[in-house]
DNA sequence: ATAGGGTTAG
């Protein structure tokens, strides 16, 4: 495969060309202006015609001895309102040097021209024009202008403008508020929201939608909450949507969804915030529904709503409803994030033919387009296809970032390159300055414990420059399992359970290993400090999809409706294999029960049940894919290997993190997860 | 004049 024809830059043809020239144009204009009536008599001409001789010598607009000076200022109104941007400006530079001044709103007419043309020099003359006369401008234009530096993202002039404002209202402090939580300046905006209270301007909606995105602690969800509630402002749409969506961030989906149903009137954003809350909180299922809901009340999916739709069905790995949800995205070909998501999709959902079709199409990559990719690659057992793409990108992609390496990281240590993985931990640095973190640590602890250096590994642990988390704790101890190391894996299950008491699986292993050197008294305790802790056992959960339904299995459960045809199928795949070598292994059961009570516990683990539903309904063409929501355990990883084998087919199993494509009895994880 | 929703790792 040629990389470097495959994968090329998208072309940016964003030339801007621009050639104006304003005082040509503009005496066209003015020659055309002539004014039928004053447009505002204040002062008699003879005034303003002296006054001009004063300012004289700036001016580079000698009128016309037949025109009355009032009627630039009518012409330049004119200009503004009928949008002749450059026209209005160099009429603008003209009434300054007579020492003239136009009426506001044609000045708020000029502002957004400004800002519609992006001028940002042209901007900051309006500023100075208003301001030449030493007063502060009016009110209004001065939020206006402080609207246009925070579009033009001169926000230290923004601030400038809003700190020496004579008076400010409720807008000048929306204004500065929102700057703040662009800016990600939360506290600062929270302060904001005091302090213009404290001077007596009370907030409105727009405050309070701009303010609440601010709010990073539930507690201060909670009071700004209250505040809004005080205000009476709890029913504005826009500020409900912002509340959906901050309480759906901080986790509390269904005070969220409390305040999206007691909602009168719902717009797409409502929708959107809703859907994007469960997408994002894990909750695939009810996004969906509410998805289908949405439609059925007429609405019409957006981009926004496709992309939150797309994170749900990557959620939840359903491969073919995210390939429905594609046909939507085809009428927004050219979205970027749109496209990032599908290509995620395709990554998790485990169908790389279907993420690479998406990556070669798509008519612009950012980093996010090739860091998903090159994890995908990782994550789907293909580590030397990531790292070959990730050389494209060093050529011609974006500059990668911390994710990216990441993603790179996890590819050295899956294709098991221990010194391409110390070259690009050692390098990130000064290749691509990015400091190493804790997940650029946690794949190097992965690389280290996959190559078998487990103390080596430790000693990286230990020497890092910041506390170990679980999941470092956890991925030596995959490690120790691997290489059957039992006094560091019994080191790195304590380390897990002082950090998190509830941690099963290290209770599970710790108890294992115990027993395995037939330690009993610390098996005895293990399993003592686990009944004290009434640790909650997150029962393993399966699901596949089959005739655009989703069928959940949950171990040892079976209700389905199909269970005996899932019994017998059991049966027939465990005897079948059982001729190939197939033994149960009863080490992934905690020590408490009889071996044949073991082997009758696994047996309905959620993963076997699933993949005896899924052969019995497979067409044996396509792979069958199920998804986990915990680690697969080595007896079903071993019996789905062997399965694949035996009835000649593919079958794809996703856990939390990776995928396994089991295929002619081998998995492509290699046997290490 | 000021406001709300979408994509990458672990």
């Amino acid at each position: 495969m040629n990389q470097d024809r495959k994968y090329t830059r998208s072309q940016d043809s964003s030339l801007l060309v621009r050639s104006i020239n304003a005082s040509q144009r503009y005496m066209k204009a003015f020659s055309r202006c002539i004014p039928s009536k004053p447009l505002r008599p204040s002062l008699p001409p003879t005034f303003y015609r002296s006054a001009a001789a004063l300012l004289l010598p700036a001016s580079s607009f000698p009128l016309p001895n037949s025109s009355p000076p009032h009627s630039l200022v009518e012409t330049f109104a004119s200009l503004c309102q009928r949008g002749a941007f450059s026209d209005a400006i160099a009429a603008m530079v003209s009434l300054e040097g007579h020492g003239l001044r136009a009426d506001p709103i044609s000045y708020l007419n000029l502002i957004k021209l400004c800002i519609r043309n992006n001028a940002v020099d042209e901007g900051r003359l309006v500023h100075r024009h208003l301001s030449s006369d030493g007063d502060h401008p009016k009110l209004f234009l001065s939020n206006t202008l402080m609207s246009m530096y925070t579009k033009f993202g001169l926000l230290d002039e923004a601030r400038q403008l809003f700190d020496r404002m004579g008076e400010r209202n409720v807008v000048s402090w929306t204004t500065m508020i929102s700057v703040m939580t662009n800016l990600k300046r939360n506290e600062e905006a929270l302060r904001l929201l005091i302090s213009m209270q404290r001077e007596g301007v009370a907030p409105n909606m727009y405050t309070f939608s701009a303010v609440l995105r601010a709010c990073q602690t539930l507690a201060s969800l909670w009071s700004v909450h209250c505040c809004i509630v005080k205000y009476g402002l709890e029913s504005d749409v826009f500020v409900r949507s912002s509340l959906i969506d901050v309480y759906s961030k901080f986790g509390d989906l269904d005070y969220g969804y409390r305040v999206f149903k007691e909602m009168a009137t719902r717009d797409l954003v409502v929708w959107n915030s809703i859907i994007g809350g469960f997408a994002q909180g894990g909750d695939g299922y009810k996004a969906i529904n509410l998805f289908t809901q949405m439609r059925r009340m007429g609405f019409l999916a957006n981009q926004g709503t496709l992309a939150s739709v797309l994170r749900a069905c990557t959620g939840m790995v359903v491969l073919e409803m995210g390939r429905q949800v594609h046909v939507h995205v085809l009428k927004h070909e050219r979205d970027l994030i749109l496209n990032n998501a599908l290509l995620d999709m395709y990554c998790k959902c485990g169908s790389l033919d279907d993420a690479d079709a998406v990556f070669l199409r798509m008519s612009e990559r950012d980093v996010i387009s090739w860091s998903t990719m090159i994890s995908g690659l990782a994550q789907n057992g293909r580590s030397s296809d990531a790292l070959k793409l990730f050389d494209s990108m060093k050529i011609l992609g974006p500059k990668p970032n911390y994710i990216t390496i990441v993603g790179v990281l996890f590819a050295c240590s899956h294709a098991g390159l221990v010194e391409d993985g110390w070259y690009y931990f050692r390098s990130m640095k000064k290749l691509f300055d990015i400091q190493p973190g804790r997940e650029h640590y946690g794949c190097m602890v992965d690389l280290l414990g996959r190559a078998g250096k487990l103390e080596e590994a430790l000693k990286f642990i230990q020497d890092m420059n910041f506390e170990p988390d679980t999941v470092i704790w956890r991925t030596l101890l995959g490690a120790c399992r691997v290489h059957k190391n039992a006094t560091l894996a019994a080191h790195a299950a304590k380390e897990i359970l002082r950090l998190e008491p509830d941690d099963e699986g290290a209770y599970i292993l710790l108890s294992n290993i115990y027993a395995d050197s037939h330690r009993w008294n610390e098996v005895e305790q293990v399993r003592k400090s686990m009944g004290d802790r009434r640790v909650r056992k997150e029962p393993g959960r399966s699901w596949i999809e089959v005739g655009k339904k989703i069928h959940v299995f949950i171990v040892g459960d079976m209700s389905h409706p199909q269970a005996d045809g899932i019994e017998k199928e059991l049966s027939r795949l465990i005897s079948r294999i059982a001729n190939i070598g197939y033994v149960p292994d009863t080490d992934f059961v905690l020590h408490d029960v009889g071996k044949e009570q073991k082997e009758e516990s696994l047996r309905y683990h959620s993963e076997k049940l699933a993949i005896a539903f899924g052969v019995l309904n497979s067409t044996r063409s396509k792979p069958i894919r199920i998804m986990k929501n915990l680690r697969i355990c080595g007896d079903c990883h071993t019996f789905a290997k062997l399965v694949a084998k035996s009835e000649d087919m593919t079958i794809i199993i996703r856990d939390p993190v990776r995928f396994h494509h089991f295929q002619d009895g081998a998995c492509s994880c290699g046997d290490y997860w």
